[in-house]
DNA sequence: TATGAATGAGAGTTCATTCAT
DNA sequence: AATGAATGAACTCTCATTCAT
């Protein structure tokens, strides 16, 4: 019988599958998402069986999924924090960007394996629709901004989706980027990309 | 014994890897990199067994490298042709940018194929250094015509590394962006890049 | 301390042991008896683990044992109502098959359950010897009853074995021609099994 | 890479099939479906790895079907020949019931594990309508050939679904019936089952 | 009387690759 | 240039059961 009403858990279990998700957040990191087999996902919590896992979760994609909800959760909850009494639309888009910046900065190991996942359950096409509904939530907040912006008369007129587009992959593609250049200055990559976007979205004088 | 060297290759043996190849950008294409096992990439091309693919490439990688060298030589012809006698850097850069996404729209497979290999390959960190050549060399180009363009003072003062990493994703992302909106208007797509990177890049006045 | 003593066992628990029993038949009866794991059974029975009814219960032999006991035991009660005051051997052998197939149309669940069983039981031949013995009660009951009319002359010479076998398989496979063909008249069948079986008892004139 | 066309197999690929059926109907006669793992039958094939079963069957399931093929194509070469050049229905009727029992007495082993599979098969109700076709090509031959004999007049009006599904019953069951008793006569068995079966549809006189 | 957590054994299946011809 | 047969390793997942409380 598996633990799978989320509802209803206990605290032992909650703390066992908070660690399953953490060796399986640091096992993608190392390893990429294929070679994230229960097995070395076990050996990492230093748990002596796979079966534990299965246990606890109802399969690999419940695992996954349980990835996903947790790092999204936290990135949300900073987000929220960062986003509160802004005056203005394009305060509110350069502080996305720097505060998506400075949570990658700060958490690699989990927004690596976010992205891994990410990207592994876009793989067989249209097939996993629901699975990235925590994607377009972001892109929709990205988007609503831009919108709001223009008819606040703050950003000139552009297609609100491409430039949410091209944001979130700027954001969202820099743990690959960490993986080639792990020593990236990331205050500087920061303001270069924040003042990319403000350049790009802002009314031309 | 079996054929590796690519210099001498006979005609037999090369039309055959180009079957293969094909079949397997299909393949990748439609079912994603992890999908696309010898079995399934044989079956496309009618083969009996995945033998013969195990006879013409020395292995996965290999198949895979050479998928890379067959579609990333054409975009290179393809761009090449595109950026010949262009007046000046800001041309050069808005050209490129447009060229990308021209041959993405007319190649969907062929780059979905590229973009899933090329994000599989980085994925085990370091692992793979080698495999990413053409992807460096792709960035590279991109990189000296921005330092270029900034010497020549067409554009601002920016980390050409930032701006070189941010538009390669943004047209690298494209694959991906087309499986969730596949009906997207790529000529207003490649106008509003265009312009969002001309505004990024640009003296400010 | 588990309980598995059935002389003495408390209201409660026989009431938790009839629960479990009674969503064994669903199970069973609905996917197959290869299906009725203890989770799936569990599941139905509104249990949070397995583990109850491991409590409950020796193992998977005891539960479907206690199955068995629990709709024998009611064919066996309804069958000897039935059975009662009857003039002859003849109408006694009829009324036997009208009554199983009644019981069987209007406890189909229960019958298809045990049916399933006695099937999966007998499966590793000889193994599970003492586990038929309801099965083996119930033929015997038939031999019987043919032996006697055979000799109170009211039945032809027959092998009481070979007839008793057929007639017990004839009503024992109902469940599973139900499946098959689950809006079968069953009155109608009932006097077409009748009609056969007098047909190949009596004394040929 | 997998071989599934039935059209196009290599003489040793029949060969080892063959080898792996065979096998796979004494596991299963002697230790029931159940039991009848991979490893079971490879272990009595003489076979070092279970992956040599997966290699010449897609599944377990094509593997089934392998033996349900093969078993009952036997059985309709056995019946052809011996319904050959029959006066009448009763003949056939009662030549049908003999040869079916005489063909479960010489091949104990494949029957018992056809019946075994068929049983398995059935289980899911409803989910296997296709796997059953041998079955139902069967019991529509002993259905026309019962009505056949009514329109001829030789046999009395009876319901003759019902009177095949019995009959059939009564035969398919035998393999069952010779585990708990392996040393029944099975040449008396088929008089009485002839003779039963005869009275049940002749014209009563 | 009941529970949550954990377990070892085994299942079928997929994988890229190798042997011998 | 190509083939059929075979392989070992690894995969996720299910099972009934037991431990400790």
């Amino acid at each position: 019988m598996q633990v799978r009403d989320a509802t209803a858990r206990s605290v032992a279990a909650t703390a066992r599958r908070s660690q399953i998700v953490a060796a399986t957040i640091d096992t993608i990191s190392d390893l990429g998402y294929r070679q994230a087999s229960f097995a070395r996902i076990a050996q990492r919590a230093g748990l002596s069986s796979t079966r534990l896992i299965s246990y606890h979760f109802a399969g690999k994609d419940e695992l996954m999924r349980a990835v996903i909800a947790d790092v999204s959760g936290e990135i949300r909850d900073f987000l929220t924090e960062r986003l509160r009494d802004l005056p203005d639309r394009r305060s509110a888009l350069l502080t996305y960007i720097r505060a998506r910046i400075e949570y990658t900065a700060t958490h690699r190991a989990r927004m690596d394996a976010l992205m891994s996942i990410f990207l592994e359950f876009r793989g067989p096409a249209d097939q996993r629709g629901d699975d990235s509904a925590a994607e377009r939530r972001t892109l929709g907040y990205l988007q609503d901004l831009l919108v709001a912006g223009q008819r606040s008369g703050e950003f000139r007129q552009f297609d609100p989706f491409v430039l949410a587009s091209t944001i979130q992959r700027a954001i969202d593609s820099l743990p690959f980027l960490l993986r080639t250049a792990p020593d990236l200055d990331l205050d500087s990559y920061a303001d270069e990309v924040a003042t990319l976007f403000d350049l790009a979205t802002r009314k031309t004088p």
